[in-house]
DNA sequence: TGACAATTGAAACGTGCGTTTCAATAATAT
DNA sequence: ATATTATTGAAACGCACGTTTCAATTGTCA
């Protein structure tokens, strides 16, 4: 029957994106073997040299692909409402970066990957860098922005970012200590809540500050960061 | 029994310590390799089978064992001053832990390291938690208390301490995502000092913020946040 | 149906790893 | 000096990995 087998050699080549994706999530890119993949696929070794060239190939492109899937259930921005306060965006902000994460159902291996590949980093993060990380670093600096409530020079907008997104990643990346710190944290709905609720406050008072002192010098003694 | 003529043997172990440090510093546990190792310490691949049972051995040794040669360098505490206000506290705090990780001359692996296993544990990750995490944590939650000038809750302690110390542990596991973003910086001793201070402040007005309302309950019905 | 391409299965190749082995050498004690 | 032990050197083992190969199978189309 002919409508029926023409399913099964896209389903392959998919099937084998998707374990890809979960054993690269799961181990780490080094640690995970095309064996694993193919095995949790149902296909055969020889498929990752016959539709992907090669480990690595098959990498990029289950992390360079189109993340529509991703998208589709976690529409980007799809939180943000009318008149929100600067903390509500910001709060919103991390909650949507955390549920990507933490969503049960359908983790957003892509969020994940790419706090891995903060660590970690492979061939493929100078692409990943550009297309996924800067975008999102660049709605975090406007809604920074609108926390001041004016400009903000580089050098401070740049210590704010690092106190930002380790603040977030941390509950990915670091969850071997939080499984020892809070071994009752589950990262359900009312924990990412309240997490969120905390960096949201947390940071929002410590952005205000810091950019209470960014404008004149700090450093040493050095005056007039001329940032741009 | 005669003693000077046991120059070698000793020299031998520990060589193979010093390089292993260097070599795990420099690739992790997993990507290390004991002939990487071996040959960095000029001694035979049976050194490690002879002085130490195997990699994990020698690991284990070279990361538990009197961190004494760091600690006398950097001697625990050593930057705290009489009368010192809450923010110099947390300064000093942050400014002692980046210089551990960033000294150029001998870098405190010891730090270093136990940075790596809270994003890629090891088997000695339990040990290593008690015995060097924990104190500094703990350290760290004095010093948050007296940011905080009163009792704190369980609860808004442990955001603050996970607001905190990624902040500080970025600088060292995302060098691939900092190098992109600040390619100038060096970490040199007054980038230390500049980050250090940003650090303590942004997250004294934060720590200040979570603590307002952490008496208070706010996970799920949120109460009178007094929010500043 | 029969030729042809697409896909899969099973086995093997080459490599690098941690580890082991064991004879050769150096150090110590008698 | 000799016997004994401690240490080193060089080679090999066993294993898991990424990759390749090629015949068998399946699907497609004339």
């Amino acid at each position: 029957m002919a409508s029926d087998t023409q399913q099964d050699p896209v389903a392959t080549r998919q099937r084998l994106l998707d374990a890809a994706a979960e054993v690269f999530v799961e181990k780490g890119y080094r640690a995970a073997t095309v064996r694993d993949i193919c095995q949790r696929a149902g296909a055969n070794i020889a498929g990752v040299n016959y539709y992907f060239r090669d480990k690595e190939s098959l990498y990029r492109e289950m992390l360079l692909s189109p993340p529509a899937k991703s998208l589709e259930k976690h529409p980007r921005g799809a939180w943000r409402r009318e008149g929100m306060s600067p903390e509500e965006l910001l709060e919103g902000y991390v909650k949507d970066f955390l549920q990507r994460l933490f969503d049960p159902e359908k983790p957003a291996w892509h969020a994940i990957l790419m706090a891995r590949e903060m660590v970690d980093p492979t061939g493929a993060m100078d692409e990943m860098f550009e297309a996924f990380m800067r975008p999102q670093l660049q709605a975090l600096e406007r809604i920074i922005g609108a926390v001041v409530g004016r400009e903000l020079d580089a050098r401070t907008m740049g210590h704010c970012i690092e106190s930002v997104v380790p603040q977030i990643v941390f509950h990915i990346l670091c969850q071997p200590v939080i499984r020892r710190l809070h071994p009752a944290r589950r990262y359900d709905q009312a924990d990412i809540q309240e997490i969120a609720r905390h960096i949201a406050r947390f940071s929002v008072a410590g952005i205000r500050a810091a950019a209470a002192v960014g404008a004149a010098g700090d450093v040493g003694g050095d005056v007039a960061a001329g940032g741009q």
